[in-house]
RNA sequence: CGGGGCGUAGCGCAGUUUGGUAGCGCGCACGGUUCGGGUCCGUGAGGUCUAGGGUUCAAAUCCCUACGCCCCGACCA
């Protein structure tokens, strides 16, 4: 059955997107260019990849703090890479309390160097190490063009700032969060990513290396999802943050960044939804089960709701479900609106089901009949979490074998070519930054990252035909 | 910043060519009906037609100017 009500992804994914994002109520645009409101039910999703994250933080040994938004505009000059970098998206504030500033402040677009001004004062010794530290925090950025979480002005996201005695130990960081973005990723989100290194033109402004967890999106586009970066010691020398060694020698820190944003939001819609709508990963859905009660006639629409009601209470402390009693909507048009949503379950309750002890259970991620099965009402806590479990797992297996059905290995740059019309481009790679720049402009695909898993061995770069020991991926990318 | 599109009811649009009482669908409110895949009927509320200027007896419509938004591209989480 097609959906009415949302272009169809295949007719023009964009618009498909934009659709979907405020008719499922995620977001809506704002009085400010570029800006959006994030809605209760974009927000609540929000606030579940922000847990999720949060909670692998903290795991691995984190903790929150919160740096201010403003930041001298003579910081982000202190490291030359990272102001060039930066510099064209800068929202400057040059009054305030009715004068002039006698320096200008800048909206913070990241905070590496406000955070390094204050680390540069708390670390003085090796035993004031490591310093890990993450921030939840709204940044600007002035896009010149911007898209419903995948690119807007204002964003929230977090940051994370470490500080490190020795180069190992941040590059371990840097590799450690890495696998956190992608255990998050795999584990909570069902988007398979590949993680793997950014190219020297696609690193962040300022870092030694930066690493990156792409996805891809349903028309094969990519999506960088979350990026961590090794800062070397460039940040610690433009901020003096220095440490006596056990040796009583004075030493750089060496530093990490790492982050995800709501861009992550967009990352879920894009790869999961379908022609419906939404279809939300259970384990960060804002509702993961609505119970949709049915009824002809009044008695049955007072046995149906006792039902429901009871079925609510019994699934209430362990899933988060929602009761859709509304009076003036039919079922058919609540499994429309629900879908849409995303909503991974739905349980329907009607009169044979009370009268037989059963509900029906409809998979999100399977439409129609196929979808539904009747389980008994006994034990319906235990039913509903491995439905939910199940569908987590069918839904990343799904978007994981898109994926690999999309990368081709090519040994061509033809074959790139092509390939990357409809997804990623898999070849060997030894080009360096004027290469990129050519691969860019002759067919708007960059490299998206060079996998932390890699073949071994080498072979002839799929560009310039040089030896190469390292794969890459290609692609067009949001 | 380049290219394209659009500003008319909460949303989606028609009306603009050829100036003459501002419309349709959805949604919303009320009443009834219906309910296992977007029920049906009736009644009703809702508009400085993006803004400013001009032409005219008369402007949503013609002319000028400005602004805003969306899409595609360049830049980027």
């Amino acid at each position: 059955m097609m959906a009415d009500f949302l272009t169809a992804q295949s007719e023009d994914f964009s618009k498909w997107y934009n659709e979907i994002v405020q008719k499922a109520d995620l977001a809506d645009y704002s009085p400010v260019r570029g800006c959006m409101v994030i809605k209760p039910y974009g927000y609540t999703l929000w606030e579940r990849i922000r847990d999720e994250l949060d909670r692998r933080f903290k795991e691995t040994g984190h903790v929150n703090a919160y740096f201010p938004l403003f930041i001298p505009m003579s910081f982000l000059q202190k490291e030359a890479e990272h102001v060039e970098g930066f510099s064209p998206e800068l929202a400057v504030v040059t009054h305030g309390g009715g004068e002039e500033l006698e320096e200008p402040l800048v909206v913070r677009p990241t905070s590496e160097t406000i955070i390094g001004h204050m680390y540069a004062k708390w670390i003085q010794s090796y035993r004031d190490l490591p310093v890990l530290i993450n921030q939840w925090a709204n940044v600007v950025r002035w896009e010149l063009r911007t898209r419903l979480f995948l690119r807007t002005t204002e964003f929230l996201w977090q940051e994370g700032h470490t500080a490190h005695a020795t180069e190992t130990e941040a590059q371990e960081e840097t590799l450690r969060m890495l696998d956190v973005y992608t255990d998050f990723a795999v584990n909570e989100a069902a988007i398979p990513v590949l993680p793997g290194r950014k190219s020297e033109s696609e690193k962040f402004a300022g870092a030694v290396a930066s690493y990156t967890i792409e996805a891809m999106m349903k028309d094969g586009k990519a999506l960088q999802s979350g990026t961590s970066h090794f800062l070397g010691q460039n940040f610690a020398k433009a901020f003096d943050i220095k440490f006596l060694d056990e040796g009583n020698v004075q030493q750089y820190a060496w530093t990490t960044s790492w982050g995800v944003s709501t861009r992550m939001v967009g990352a879920v819609v894009m790869t999961h939804g379908d022609d419906q709508g939404l279809v939300l990963p259970p384990r960060l859905a804002p509702i993961q089960a609505v119970i949709v009660p049915i009824w002809r006639k009044d008695q049955e629409r007072a046995a149906v709701l006792e039902a429901a009601r009871a079925l609510y209470q019994q699934l209430a402390p362990t899933v988060r479900v929602k009761l859709d009693d509304r009076d003036e909507l039919s079922p058919g048009w609540k499994f429309n609106d629900w879908e849409m949503r995303g909503v991974p379950l739905r349980i329907e309750v009607g009169p044979r089901d009370v009268a037989q002890q059963t509900v029906m259970l409809a998979r999100r991620d399977m439409p129609g009949r196929e979808g539904k099965t009747s389980v008994a009402q006994a034990g319906l806590p235990q039913s509903v979490a491995e439905m939910l479990a199940t569908v987590q797992q069918a839904i990343y297996q799904k978007a994981l074998a898109f994926r690999e059905s999309h990368i081709a290995d090519v040994q061509t740059y033809d074959e790139l070519k092509e390939a990357i019309q409809t997804g990623f481009a898999r070849a060997w790679w030894a080009g360096g930054r004027e290469d990129e720049a050519r691969l860019k402009e002759e067919t708007k695909a960059t490299v998206r990252c060079i996998p932390m898993e890699q073949p071994g061995g080498s072979g002839p770069c799929v560009l310039t035909g040089k030896e190469a020991q390292e794969i890459a991926i290609f692609g067009r990318a949001y």
